[in-house]
DNA sequence: CAAAGTTGTAGTAAAATTACGTAAATTATA
DNA sequence: TATAATTTACGTAATTTTACTACAACTTTG
């Protein structure tokens, strides 16, 4: 357990800590920041102790010392304060909302990488690849990611659409078959229709791969399911992050399709890029 | 210009290190980890220079020294962030291309974070806070960002719309004129369309504004540029993650105009997130 | 009033930095 | 094209700063 952060462990054993050592707390906890940048001298100074005193401290937070304390305290700092509760505030101005509401993506996506199921990944690849058809499906937030998915997968030279309209995928999935994927997007995993059509398509023999919220209907629902939970509505100001979340997994997807077909599928990814270059001003001026 | 990441600082400026520094900054960017726990001597040991020269190297990314140094490297390890140089490669497996392709976005998120101008992106807000009509143009890839768009700012209240179809914003580009907003969405900013059509609205006195990148075509007739250089096709393999950031740059827009409106504003947006409820199946199962 | 634990002093070792001199590279000049 | 002059890069050695250790004095506690 090293992740961790060390001002909350210093902060428990705040109790158990003897009257100098605990005067060092004191004056870590009141400014980290300055702490990080500090001697030793400069520190037993501030707390009024000795340097040795700083120093055992030090190794009490199995650190090697007090330049390796420094270093995971500035760790703690740097992760923590970056990443954790740092909402939006009413009165924030750009320089701060921005920083926040971009941390606040890349640590959603840090959580996704260390906790979604390669297994799940792989078998979506197979299903997509052996595909007889793929359809992609969102409604609301989750239709331009179906429209995305729909962008990117048909490089692949797979007979992929995408549909946002109810009535389209409800006639789709109830005259689909055994072999043709329905890939759908939700957010909530609790939109009724949505989950109405993942049932047809299930009842008539179709693989349904469900990106959405775990335990969710549409989860159960699911012939595999990626789940995502990304904590959302924290904040009144926080926007919705899983859509980024969604849209970076369709691109593992679409990496470990082109990395199943090999390399001699390049050529045709390569003619589709140069496919659009007259429609470009060219780059030297 | 701040927080920038120093491991990404240190590979940008790696041309021009000089000979003994370019040593230092190869064995600190192959193993950044050991390097913060290794002293000075170690480490000039390792790249085969001297102490002072990696005395040297630290104050070129102003810091301190060495300790310094260290401390910042360590934060910038800590920001959850391990991509240095992290390509798909040919014969990964799911385990490898999975975290690589999320990690490249999580790289590329943290490098707008540090790089994005607080300036322009105000200037964005007041823009759309003040348009008589906002539209969001997007073509292949951009399409799905558009729409994602137009999905959030209709919420809040604006006149928003969202347009994928050249002729459609072409015939509305010419009929544009002072008060409206184009906001134009463009990975390279060279698509000879889309760059005619922001020509005329400009020429019609419209507001255009760019999410693009920079130095593009685009770019040079926009009003306002919210400039986004993703570092792109550096691996066969590596998906296009503009997309992305862009997506996340419309996030941190939308949250600026909500701020902007205030609080009295809140309960209008709850009203849209109420509106759903009755589509969705409770949580209680 | 012992015994265990806590704290500081002083000395030592290690680490980092500075000052300076030499070597290499670049530029100018013959 | 060679060579002198000037700048820049680099390393050695000395200095200074920083951190650590051993030990002694002091507190606390039973």
């Amino acid at each position: 357990m090293q992740s961790r952060n060390l001002l909350n462990e210093i902060t428990d054993s705040l109790p158990d800590l003897n009257k100098s050592e605990g005067k060092v707390a004191q004056v870590i906890l009141s400014d980290p920041e300055a702490a990080t940048q500090s001697s030793i001298a400069n520190l037993a100074k501030m707390a009024g102790v000795s340097e040795p005193s700083v120093n055992r401290f030090c190794k009490r937070f199995n650190t090697m010392g007090f330049p390796d304390f420094k270093l995971k305290l500035a760790m703690s700092l740097a992760s923590g304060i970056r990443f954790v509760n740092r909402n939006v505030d009413p009165d924030d101005d750009v320089t701060s909302y921005t920083p926040k509401i971009i941390d606040s993506t890349i640590s959603n996506l840090a959580l996704v990488r260390d906790n979604i199921s390669h297994a799940r990944v792989n078998q979506v690849v197979d299903n997509l690849i052996q595909a007889k058809r793929i359809y992609f499906f969102g409604l609301g937030a989750s239709g331009p990611v179906a429209k995305d998915a729909e962008n990117k997968f048909f490089r692949f030279n797979l007979p992929v659409s995408c549909h946002e309209d109810v009535l389209m995928q409800r006639m789709l999935a109830s005259t689909g078959t055994t072999g043709d994927v329905f890939f759908i997007i939700s957010h909530t995993g609790r939109t009724k229709e949505i989950v109405e059509i993942a049932e047809i398509a299930r009842s008539n023999g179709s693989t349904v791969i469900g990106l959405t919220a775990s335990n969710s209907p549409l989860a159960h629902l699911s012939s595999v399911v990626l789940d995502v939970d990304v904590p959302e509505n924290t904040d009144e100001y926080m926007p919705m992050s899983s859509r980024i979340v969604h849209l970076v997994i369709l691109d593992v997807l679409a990496t470990g399709v082109t990395l199943r077909r090999g390399s001699d599928f390049l050529p045709h990814l390569e003619k589709i890029k140069n496919s659009l270059k007259p429609t470009r001003y060219t780059h030297k001026k």
